[in-house]
DNA sequence: CTGAAAGCGCTTACAG
DNA sequence: CTGAAAGCGCTTACAG
């Protein structure tokens, strides 16, 4: 192939013998031309290899086709799961993915917001509200469309969300524990600053008094989502007093730690507790043993936000909340007793 | 905030009485500018809350400020830690990420970079050659720098990579598992396309034959790379005549895979069979037995990819080759016999 | 259905 | 050191 400077629309034009108007509008389907013109025109394109600059075009339209998705870390197992979701969704529509791990530093996630302004990104997936919701508020009143994933947009009005069930999700926990026969329970938090925290901790707590526990037999100790943090909280477990029985974490990632360090300690689940965990992240089955825990649909949850954010970017203005139901997963971490 | 139409480079020039082209110059420090001035194109940039319309500049300058990332699946846990790296790096250097999932997929390949081409971004990362090279070849000819992480780039001249030494990996496996005392083993294979695989599997068997270890107690399963993969091998090992006593897989994913499966049918790790892995991700601390295995840094790997990529971007020119060691991670799979 | 022309918002020779 | 002007490659009223 000889080298040749890339075509523009005007050689294109040229070679089919019409105008760059005509160029523009057979190739963006933005107006009628007869299939005379129409053909000649792919053809021209066709020869010339031709294909439109993206940043004419963006200047034009405003369109980058582009979203931004703003996450903690994507080494955390739950987000790959949702990204994958995500980015299957937007690219069957021709959108590209820009991905930002904030750390969970307030500054960086917000220096991510302003970077995607900036770069004219044409949506954004939230995953956290802990950005800020004056930085989200202000997006928002630029007009560029966005969703949050996850957790529910608490004090943000005009956010549209998608989440699981939460509330429910955590009762689901409590009443499989409490059929189990346990009756002693402990609760490792995740962080409590958003509604899945919040709703698994309250939830469970809701539903064993309903069932006559009392409040001295749901002890809580206080997690954060991360492994680490399970790993440590397992530590706290053994010092608690009465031992209970029974142990429902926040997510996977803080169970799958606390397994580790039981492994370590020699102590053996479920003999000596039952465990249940939540999200159903996809290592929770190739885990010794495998989690029993209550799973949400994360990769369709990540195909959902990608989804609703689409249909804003095209025009849709109607806020909206999806709410996807939980379901136990049963395994092998959970006895009876 | 009262509604206003963001300000273009000509308002901000009105404002601190100077031309447009000032207001460039000082914004993209590209050519001196008196203190005077600069500073009333400061204090005006900042009154009217000016960020250039990064159309604009691309149409001018050809320059995205972003990079494109090939990977087959972010949820194989090795990507993400990779692309944490590259993420972290670029991020600083002002760059983004386009995050693209092939799912091994060739022409799904084939379609990313031809999106990436498209939208104008100024490097590509690729972790694997399984695009074709001839896509690759023809993305280099129009001097779109890229870069090879994790394999070496068989074939393709002019493609700079990353590597760790996969060759001097295997045989720390082998050595290893020899110096504990055993004699029969079995190679769980990577998928065998790409150097990583080919290197792995040869050292094993080169190092275990110079030891003197006869040919047919060096038994080969042929894996993937993914724990599925793993899964399915264990099942495979257990009707191995003679039976081995040692197993080294390719990666950690697939001997995760494995203890899974070893899990559900009792056989204890280490006490059957010693394993080592390849490539210490996260998780593989976190099973039961912890996984000794084959350190990769793979973060690091991200982000000196990132870094030479980004070097090669502002203008660069010189092939590089960069192999990083591994080392060995001990922990609770292996046990002398 | 089609084309001529304006204009999107910048950067960068060019001239001084 | 600074400005006037051309031009990057498109899209889209406007006119016919």
């Amino acid at each position: 192939m000889v080298f040749r400077k890339k075509a523009n629309i005007l050689d294109v034009a040229a070679r089919a013998g019409v105008s760059p108007a005509t160029i523009s509008r057979v190739l963006n389907k933005t107006a009628k031309v007869s299939p005379e013109l129409t053909k000649r025109v792919l053809t021209a394109v066709a020869e010339l290899n031709y294909t439109p600059d993206p940043f004419a075009y963006g200047m034009r339209t405003k369109k980058t086709r582009t979203i931004g998705l703003i996450i903690s870390d994507i080494t955390n197992p739950f987000f790959p799961e949702m990204t994958r979701g995500i980015e299957d969704y937007i690219r069957s529509k021709g959108y590209s993915l820009i991905l930002c791990n904030t750390g969970s530093n307030i500054e960086k996630g917000k220096g991510y917001v302003h970077l995607l302004v900036s770069r004219g990104i044409d949506g954004i997936i939230f995953t956290s509200l802990r950005i800020g919701k004056e930085e989200i508020l202000s997006v928002l009143k630029e007009n560029i469309p966005c969703i949050l994933v996850g957790r529910k947009a608490e004090g943000i009005e005009g956010l549209s969300y998608i989440v699981t069930d939460n509330y429910k999700g955590g009762g689901i926990a409590a009443q499989y524990l409490f059929e189990l026969g346990h009756r002693r329970f402990v609760h490792i938090s995740g962080s409590l600053d958003n509604s899945a925290g919040k709703e698994r901790l309250k939830s469970f707590i809701d539903t064993l008094k309903g069932k006559g526990i009392k409040e001295e037999d749901i002890q809580i100790i206080k997690g954060n989502f991360k492994m680490e943090g399970g790993y440590k909280a397992a530590k706290e477990v053994l010092m608690l007093k009465p031992l209970p029985t029974a142990i429902f974490f926040a997510n996977d990632a803080m169970a799958i730690g606390a397994l580790q360090r039981f492994w370590e300690e020699r102590i053996s689940i479920p003999d000596t507790f039952s465990i249940v965990g939540f999200d159903n992240i996809k290592i929770s089955g190739l885990v010794a043993p495998p989690l029993t825990t209550v799973s949400q649909e994360i990769y369709r949850l990540g195909e959902l936000a990608a989804q609703e954010l689409i249909s804003f970017i095209e025009g849709n203005r109607e806020k909206v909340r999806i709410i996807l139901e939980p379901t136990l997963v049963e395994r092998k971490s959970c006895r009876r007793i």
